[in-house]
RNA sequence: GCGCCCGUAGCUCAGGGGAUAGAGCAAGAGACUUCUAAUCUCGAGGCCGCAGGUUCGAAUCCUGCCGGGCGCACCA
């Protein structure tokens, strides 16, 4: 389906806005859904609609008499060469040669800025992601997080929102404390406490630590957690996910602001005591059960500090909350929206991702059965661009298996490489332009496009939509599902047709096709954080 | 028991109401004197988990069931 109500440089508008009009004289005004579509079978033309169909009920007339009047609307545009009724009720649509022609041209002025969209610009939005505690090297799982979550923020920015990227990370609490006792068991050679962290990197963060052997134990975790902050910075600066903001839970206890987070959901009226505790009454907001903010003992909870947390976001200035979170937290979903609510905020305005779990060769990763793989591995193992491209390459909401062994003999055949690939060739042909002097502007004015080329400009004229719709729905996998289509259409046309024509007007047309899908392949694989090789 | 995700080709998965359900991998047959063969072309392979419902039309929306994953802390 596709949906043009924002002002977009969208190849299909006049098409749009046409059909528009026309539904609405035949109605009055209203018009419902237009479903223009790009149909499977090229036999129904390049774009059909249905609405004809949609609006027999409505209008208590045949869908067939309604098409033909659309089709008389319809068929004096300059871009449609010819238009027919189909089966119950389709318009077909064929798009003329001087569609293709304007649509290339439209899409190469618009340059990098072809497909941005306003569909849900305007928001502010924060996006927490990865925040794994600081014990150990982010695992792969991890990776899928930092994978997805980088994804969506680079398609929230294209979409005109702006977004900050914030890391939080615990370093605060027991599981803290045992990793800063493993950290200096592990440098005193000892045997590190029941439950701690056995990982090589707790010897090499010890190993970095340039402590006493006597140093009291709060220097041992505070100073391992800044190291392993700063190892699993690098690791994720190689996968080419950066971060705004690294905020810790300790500020949040120590400024005071978990604190007056209770207090503004008790002013809100939510907060009770019970049994010794103090409690946020979450199930007010449809939340399973009641959350302890204060245990009797008179320690937070770390939902205490999600409160403030989620006080903080906003007060910063956030108007969207973003949460990208593994299926075995969704649990969290309502709560932390509940908590919103207690705190007189938008629940709506917290939005939580939930991506599901990455298992190893179908076994869940656990240290205790010692099949972890590290983010790290995974990046040395396949190299970062093929990574990425496994990562995000299926829906989140689909469960994710690798075997690294597997993935490094498969990692030849990963389709980034036959993605990348038909950008290499894009470059190499118009090197080849430029050596041979052959290089032209524009799209020439009398070529006529043949089968392989149209293809590929229809291909191309979709981005609008394919990008709009993978922000909308925070799909990454959209992206990369539509530029491996991209790319087949590219190798396609390059096998049957020769660029560098003879015939002036041929080869601007093919020049300017193969420009516009180097462009295209390298504004899609930038929002999944892969690189467009100009060579391979 | 309750909640979330999944079930589509041999395998891994795309398909947000449309016409004959697609791709990659695997297996099969072909194509390089050419701008890169990391490519292209062709064939084969399907009760879209099951059963109802809504609709002119359902893989898609709704309900129930079956199967798989995950979660239901005064842990972090």
């Amino acid at each position: 389906m596709l949906c043009h109500d924002s002002p977009v440089i969208d190849p299909v508008a006049d098409l749009h806005a046409a059909l528009t009009s026309a539904v609405a004289g035949l109605t009055g005004g209203e018009v419902p859904d237009l479903a223009l579509e790009r149909p499977a079978n090229p036999e129904h033309g390049d774009y059909a609609t249905s609405v004809a169909m949609r609006l027999a009920p409505l209008l208590g007339k045949s869908p067939r008499d309604i098409a033909q009047e659309l089709a008389g609307v319809v068929e004096g545009l300059p871009t449609i060469a010819s238009v027919e009724i189909a089966g119950p009720g389709f318009l077909n649509l064929r798009l003329s040669h001087d569609w293709y022609r304007s649509t290339l041209t439209e899409m190469l002025a618009a340059g990098s800025e072809f497909g941005r969209h306003d569909r849900i610009a305007g928001a502010e939005t924060l996006v927490e992601f990865v925040s794994a505690n600081p014990t150990g090297d982010l695992t792969i799982g991890s990776a899928r997080n930092a994978a997805y979550g980088d994804c969506v923020s680079r398609l929230l920015d294209f979409a005109g929102q702006k977004v900050t990227r914030e890391y939080y990370f615990n370093d605060a609490g027991n599981q803290i404390t045992l990793f800063g006792q493993s950290v200096r068991a592990r440098r005193l050679g000892e045997e590190i406490p029941e439950g701690g962290y056995p990982g090589d990197e707790i010897l090499e963060v010890a190993n970095a630590l340039d402590l006493a052997d006597d140093a009291p134990l709060d220097d041992w975790t505070a100073r391992g957690v800044a190291v392993m902050i700063d190892r699993i910075r690098t690791g994720l600066e190689r996968m080419r996910v950066t971060f705004d903001l690294w905020t810790s839970e300790q500020t949040l206890h120590s400024s005071g602001a978990v604190t007056a987070a209770i207090e503004r959901a008790r002013s809100e009226g939510h907060v009770f005591e019970q049994d010794g505790a103090t409690w946020l009454r979450t199930t007010t907001f449809g939340d399973d059960k009641d959350r302890v903010l204060l245990k009797a003992d008179g320690e937070t909870t770390y939902f205490a500090a999600d409160l403030a947390y989620i006080d903080l976001k906003f007060k910063r200035g956030a108007t969207r909350a973003i949460y990208v979170l593994g299926a075995d937290h969704h649990g969290y979903i309502q709560r932390l929206k509940a908590g919103a609510a207690c705190l007189g905020l938008d629940a709506d305005a917290v939005e939580v991702l939930i991506y599901q779990l990455v298992t190893v060769s179908g076994e869940r990763m656990g240290k205790r059965r010692g099949n972890v793989i590290t983010l790290n591995e995974l990046a040395e193992a396949i190299g970062v661009d093929a990574a990425r491209y496994f990562l995000v390459e299926r829906s989140h909401d689909q469960m994710l298996d690798i075997d690294l062994d597997l993935a490094v003999e498969n990692s030849s055949k990963n389709p980034v490489y036959y993605v990348q690939y038909a950008h290499a060739r894009c470059q190499s042909i118009l090197r080849k332009a430029v050596e041979e002097g052959l290089a032209v502007e524009g799209v020439g004015s009398s070529h006529v496009p043949e089968g392989p080329e149209m293809t590929l400009v229809r291909r191309l004229a979709e981005w609008p939509d394919v990008v709009a719709t993978a922000a909308e729905l925070r799909a990454p996998h959209r992206i990369v599902t539509w530029v491996h289509e991209l790319a087949a259409d590219f190798h396609a046309f390059h096998h049957d047709l020769y660029v560098l024509h003879e015939d002036a007007d041929t080869r601007a047309f093919r020049l300017s096709a193969v420009r516009a899908t180097g462009e295209a392949l390298t504004r899609a694989l930038g929002l999944i954080g892969v690189e467009a090789p100009d060579r391979m």
